[in-house]
DNA sequence: TTTGATTTACGAAATTATTCGTAGACTAAG
DNA sequence: CTTAGTCTACGAATAATTTCGTAAATCAAA
């Protein structure tokens, strides 16, 4: 399937792949801490992406229940990939030490990565 | 500065980068290879990235020269930090393996990537 | 039952992004 | 000089995205 949430629903889909289930209110709720729109706007989104089906939605009650139907993974597949293409010249590496670069990340993430590499370099067991 | 490029703009940014000084002529014989669109559709797009300060451009002669003015260093970073908040739930190790899982690195590069983790361990020179 | 709050549906306005046509200036070739 | 081609400027049409107002249904409390 196409993956192609525009900011705003990306902004949703974010938050229900962090909280699970959610009605309309849930997420305008959250939406509302860093944003201002009305509950209609959110509604309407939601609405659209269901009809795009980025989402999927329980209608057996008055108050829909929505939840995300498409994986963070495939999403974050989609934009790694789109962003390796348009801004690091195709090449995983060089995004991936910009990442690192710029992100302090805990020795225990460094060290969890390192230990993946070395399962890349030799995939034997 | 901002960086706030739109999808068209971004694919323009990209071959700024990988050419340098380009006419309008040269990006558009460069996007047409991809997409099909007028010339002076890429003319316009030119003229609003010069006005938003994402192009600078030399008038001096009668065909106009452009190039970046936004680096793509900058444009990396702004790029990541947003994907890694939108779709990476903040963890910027979580991206990188998620990037060099899917993109099939070379031996080299995983080495590369292995000796700046290291130095990242060990700043002490 | 009545009132007030909450929900969905829906149309349409407002905003942003993309595309293109046309006009006027310049250039090079004949 | 004239013609054909190329360039910029610019306005405006089209398309995509975001926002919101209003109506009708449902619900819960008084």
């Amino acid at each position: 399937m196409e993956i192609k949430p525009t900011e705003s629903e990306l902004e949703i889909l974010q938050i229900l792949w962090q909280k699970g289930s959610c009605t309309v209110r849930d997420v305008h709720e959250e939406l509302a801490l860093n944003k201002d729109a009305g509950y209609t706007t959110t509604l309407k989104l939601m609405q659209i992406m269901a009809e795009k089906g980025l989402v999927e939605r329980d209608t057996t009650n008055r108050t829909h229940v929505y939840k995300a139907a498409v994986s963070q993974d495939d999403a974050q597949k989609h934009y790694l990939d789109k962003m390796i293409n348009n801004v690091f010249n195709g090449s995983a590496a060089n995004l991936v030490m910009q990442a690192l670069g710029n992100h302090k990340s805990s020795k225990a993430e460094i060290e969890a990565i390192k230990q993946y590499l070395d399962q890349l370099n030799n995939p034997s067991k």
